[in-house]
DNA sequence: ACAAAAGTGTTAAACTTACACCCATGG
DNA sequence: CCATGGGTGTAAGTTTAACACTTTTGT
């Protein structure tokens, strides 16, 4: 049964986060060739006896210094982040060097404090994901092409994501363990790109039931009236959905 | 390069179907160890120098019969059915023969007049869904436990066909070229396991933009009034969505 | 004529949207 | 006391849900 032998199986990761109220990715500097110099995403290796979900989560702690718990292939344990599968891409050129098969993974992580100070993460930074993605990019920056197929990737990450705030509460995610509505309101118009009114996301959330909890205490430091702190609910779904604005849709 | 050389790769297929108003998928009898005899999700290695989607469009002209333009990786091009890909099962052990690796792919395809007549599909049948997954199975027939890890991949193709119903105008992929309302119809209540209300159902199909496009035709055969014959219209997603009834969802 | 299925009309409830307005804090 | 952001109220428009009712066929 050695009919298909000889195939490499990797994990590449879209890590995405919430900085200066944009969306940015996770993406290293290639040191070697192929695409040497070129941004790519974090991944590597799935090793002879891992899971596909334990290589994630493994490459997700070397690159970001994130520990999570049961992670992939499991429901989002605790409070922040997020890892699920994403799709997996196999073209027979993908990859120069020889039949590469990724399976590719996106995480949603809150603000780091240390950017990505990991230890296998020498050239690892944030990108805005406008500027990787190359869209209408505003910063002058990092405009240079992804390494592979890593475009592709990038682009059905960030479109799952998109989609995922819908209907999940997700948002969540992207924040540290106590957040404010306000800050999660970031989230949303950082993802999708669009504004939201304040006052309707306000009750939206807080009315959808399981999707935040109140944590009691409230935050000081802003210039305007102190908010009030909200934990993650135990709601998977959400019914009914929070429905990004229509000109921003696909189809 | 060679750090994790010796995967193989497969492609498992979840195909379902309508068969008298029920969800029915594609399973195949094993014929040799391990799992002999057992049902499991028809597959096959993925070839040297095949892209994984091509594999897949592959095993289901195979299993099936069905012959398809551009299916996965690229929009379903044409009328009807529908292929996409499902997700990736890698467990260390989910093989006793190796390390193999398995993309598995979901079909919607229409019921077919020969139930699997391909060239590899010896022992290939139809078994409705509550059965095979074993849910409450209705039927006392074939309940035996799928091989390999394809209970759990089952579960996520019906899962993932459950949720697609609700925003995206999938739904036609079970059905022939040209349909009525009322088949459409059968196709939610099959997928979903819940009656729906055909007036409200009728509007809401006809009036959604792009859903479906009417064949100018009607239907002569059945014992009512006749029904008008629809199209499968232009629309990539449903908006607003189609939700199902509350008590079905999870979470 | 009757049963069966297709399709339209109508109404109340629910939800979204837009925006007026008040609340609480820092400067 | 004023700017800034947090949070509540309210009314108009839209969508859903439930069901009465008419249309068109086969028997």
């Amino acid at each position: 049964m050695a009919i298909s032998d000889g195939f490499q199986v990797t994990v590449d990761l879209v890590v995405l986060t919430i900085r200066d109220r944009a969306l940015h990715v996770l993406l290293v500097r290639r040191r070697y060739p192929p695409y040497r110099g070129r941004w790519a995403l974090p991944g590597g290796f799935v090793l002879p006896n891992e899971d596909l979900g334990t290589a994630a989560t493994r490459e997700l702690a070397e690159e970001t210094g994130i520990e999570a718990a049961g992670w992939a292939d499991a429901g989002t344990g605790g409070s922040a982040g997020h890892l699920e599968q994403l799709a997996t891409y196999g073209a027979p050129r993908r990859d120069p060097r020889g039949r590469v098969v990724t399976v590719a993974y996106l995480a949603l992580v809150p603000d780091l404090p240390s950017p990505a100070a990991g230890s296998d993460a020498a050239a690892a930074d944030w990108v805005e994901v406008t500027a990787a993605t190359g869209q209408q990019g505003r910063a002058a920056s990092s405009r240079a092409a992804l390494a592979f197929d890593h475009a592709s990737i990038l682009a059905d990450g960030v479109e799952r994501a998109r989609a995922k705030l819908e209907y999940t509460p997700l948002a969540a995610a992207f924040c540290p363990p106590e957040f404010t509505v306000a800050q999660l309101r970031d989230v949303y118009e950082a993802v999708w790109g669009a504004p939201l009114d304040p006052r309707n996301f306000h009750r939206k959330v807080t009315a959808t039931a399981g999707f935040v909890e109140p944590a009691g205490a409230s935050t000081g430091g802003g210039r305007g009236r102190p908010a009030q702190l909200f934990r993650r609910g135990p709601a998977e779904v959400l019914y009914p959905p929070l429905l990004r604005p229509a000109p921003a849709r696909p189809g």
